[in-house]
RNA sequence: GGCUCCGUAGCUCAAUGGAUAGAGCAACUGCCUUCUAAGCAGUAGGUUGUUGGUUCGAUCCCAACCGGAGUCACCA
């Protein structure tokens, strides 16, 4: 519609003034609710060159749109305010309101891939609310993708080498006991993660003692013995020692136990998994080939880097001065990789905020130093980091809210919210808290912007009450609740079967917003942000709330606005329940 | 210090350069004999960090300053 709208704006611009105008549908508004209309398109853009003032431009286009397009029109100042026929919104509503799909576009045949990496590990420590937020995203805007027809892949990328499993492996080799995730009933990534701040406990206690010997901090960090045997254990990583390889698959295997179990509750799934012990080589080919090209050099330690100062950036390390590859190396490898895997249109990293610099990196040293095409096919999906009331969470110091944690006490607390409404008597009553439960969790996260800071109070915790994901399921099961007692007694409110050709302002009003759910899918698919499907749908529900506690359904007698209004009813539903599923949370039948 | 991002109600967050800057929480007032009160209606709360600029119009764009975060590794 609002195509039309500027098209005939373009055409209007012409005949009238001789204004050539570029139809761009984002001139086109939705009418503010203060005023009466549909459509509004603001004037003040073209007076200057109508060389006529705004209102005298807004009623003469008003009138070729009465023409045109059958409506009518108001104006107040330099805005000019469309009415359609309620005809226009009933035939919306009376050809979508059984569409279950409505909202998303389906994939082609051919659609090429888009390929999305998340999560991404380590597997030194269990996950902590901010992987919480990157998972979140990543899978929320794989749904959104796929809901505007695009064709994705999801991937995770786990880091599970280096010297912070070493230190993992070290203090459980010197000070488990033989413990395991079956002998203590302990999650094994959380099993892991005991030993890596066990490691990080006597470390700082060995560079303390050494410090005291006299000897400076720095080298006193260097020197402590478990660190130097942490790095010799790497050494013997590198080199295949079987003894270590050994511990670090069995090590590994506790971790990716527990990741699997906190997957499975948070409802993401993988298409591929890589390992970064798998892939962390492949970069060193492309450093070849960049050193044949010229655009890298040796410098003269012999590290490998790449001067990107005409790009506003510093020198870069590519490759150590022993040869061994760093963490851009191995990105400019699984690029490639995945590049020859999928062929990808897109490949989007969702990574936070901190990583902005390594990102524009390895852009430029993909796609402008090697010319590769794929390197214009990088995204850097940047989001916020996740703050506690007293700053950053820090692994190491204890200051994290452990992801485990945190869901089982969200399921607790819907569970007991539940018991106080006496609302329980619902079969599946787990089903339904967890719902609750992770659906708070996961909404209070993806409401808000992905590229903002957020932050997060454990005193306080998260609401069930007001803009929260609670709120729109119970708005959910209302309508469901209504549906079935119309199923019931047996009313046929399709709006084929009822007669209706008028609609009252609310219902109008409701109509409206759920025409907007298509066009706000897509806009959530082109920003990659989810929290624009968050405030529509809020809105959404509360538009219904106000809408169900002023109008009632089943007293009125009339067939036909009775049939309206539980028709606006069900497609709202399907709304609520189309776009709380691209957000990973689920919508009960009742609560 | 260089670069990047952010500053909106007491708190958490909204607002494609457009009409009187909106929600939720917290506070206060009403509404369950009525389709589910995890709800609805209402009151109060703002110099959009500051100062300039661009224009018909700026929370939004530009500049400077103030305040905060991130980053500037042969860590990932």
């Amino acid at each position: 519609m609002k195509l039309k709208i500027a098209q005939t704006l373009a055409e209007a611009l012409h005949e009238l003034y001789q204004i050539d105008w570029q139809t761009d549908t984002s001139i086109i508004q939705n009418t503010k609710k203060e005023f009466e209309g549909d459509f509004t398109i603001v004037v003040f853009p073209f007076v200057k060159m109508a060389h006529k003032s705004p209102e005298m431009v807004a009623n003469e286009l008003g009138q070729y749109f009465t023409q045109k397009l059958h409506c009518s029109f108001n104006v107040v100042k330099g805005f000019l305010n469309l009415m359609f026929p309620d005809t226009l919104w009933l035939d919306f509503l009376r050809k979508n309101s059984r569409n279950l799909q409505f909202g998303y576009v389906k994939t082609e045949e051919n659609e090429p891939v888009t390929l999305i990496e998340f999560s991404s590990p380590n597997t030194n420590k269990p996950l902590h609310l901010g992987h919480i937020r990157n998972n979140l995203l990543g899978d929320s805007v794989s749904r959104i993708l796929s809901a505007c027809g695009k064709n994705v892949v999801k991937v995770n990328l786990v880091n599970d080498r280096g010297i912070h499993i070493c230190k993992s492996m070290l203090a459980w080799q010197k000070f488990g006991n033989g413990e395991t995730p079956e002998s203590s009933h302990t999650k094994g990534d959380h099993l892991v993660g005991k030993y890596y701040v066990e490691f990080d406990k006597h470390y700082k206690a060995q560079v303390k003692e050494l410090e005291e010997k006299g000897v400076s901090k720095e080298e006193a960090e260097k020197q402590a013995p478990l660190m130097v045997e942490a790095q010799d254990m790497l050494r013997r990583w590198e080199n295949n020692d079987p003894e270590v390889r050994a511990l670090w698959q069995q090590m590994n295997n506790w971790v990716y136990d527990g990741f699997d179990m906190t997957y499975k509750q948070l409802g993401i799934v993988f298409n591929k998994v890589y390992y970064e012990s798998q892939t962390y080589l492949l970069g060193k080919a492309l450093v070849d080939e960049g050193l044949k090209k010229g655009v890298f050099y040796h410098r003269n330690d012999q590290a490998v880097c790449v001067d990107l100062h005409d790009k506003g950036l510093d020198e870069k390390v590519l490759l150590r001065s022993d040869g061994t590859s760093v963490y851009m190396t191995q990105d400019l490898g699984t690029a490639q990789l995945r590049y020859e895997e999928f062929h990808p249109q897109k490949m989007i990293y969702v990574v936070g905020n901190e990583q902005n610099y390594h990102f524009d990196v390895l852009k430029i040293v993909l796609g402008e130093k090697l010319g590769k095409t794929f390197g214009k096919a990088i995204y850097h999906l940047s989001y916020g980091m996740v703050e506690l009331p007293n700053g950053k969470m820090k692994s190491r110091e204890g200051t994290v809210v452990d992801a485990d944690d945190l869901m089982e006490e969200m399921i607790f607390q819907a569970k007991e919210k539940t018991s106080e409404l006496g609302k329980n008597a619902v079969e599946n009553v787990n089903e339904l808290y967890e719902m609750i439960g992770l659906g708070a969790l996961k909404y209070f996260i993806l409401k808000v912007d992905p590229k903002k800071n957020m932050l997060f109070n454990p005193e306080e915790s998260i609401d069930f009450n007001g803009n929260t994901a609670p709120f729109i399921q119970y708005t959910h099961a209302r309508i469901k609740s209504l549906l079935r007692k119309a199923a019931d007694n047996g009313i046929d409110y399709a709006l084929d079967s009822v007669s209706v050709n008028s609609a009252e302002n609310s219902e109008k009003d409701l109509i409206k917003s759920l025409y907007e759910f298509p066009q706000v899918v897509q806009q959530a698919g082109d920003t990659m942000s989810p929290a624009l499907i968050a405030n529509y749908i809020f809105a959404l529900a509360q538009n219904f709330n106000s809408f169900y506690q002023e109008t009632p359904i089943f007293k009125e007698e009339n067939a036909g606005k009775r049939g309206l209004r539980l028709q606006i009813s069900e497609l709202t539903a399907l709304v609520i329940k189309n776009g709380m599923s691209l957000l990973g949370i689920g919508v009960p039948e009742k609560m």
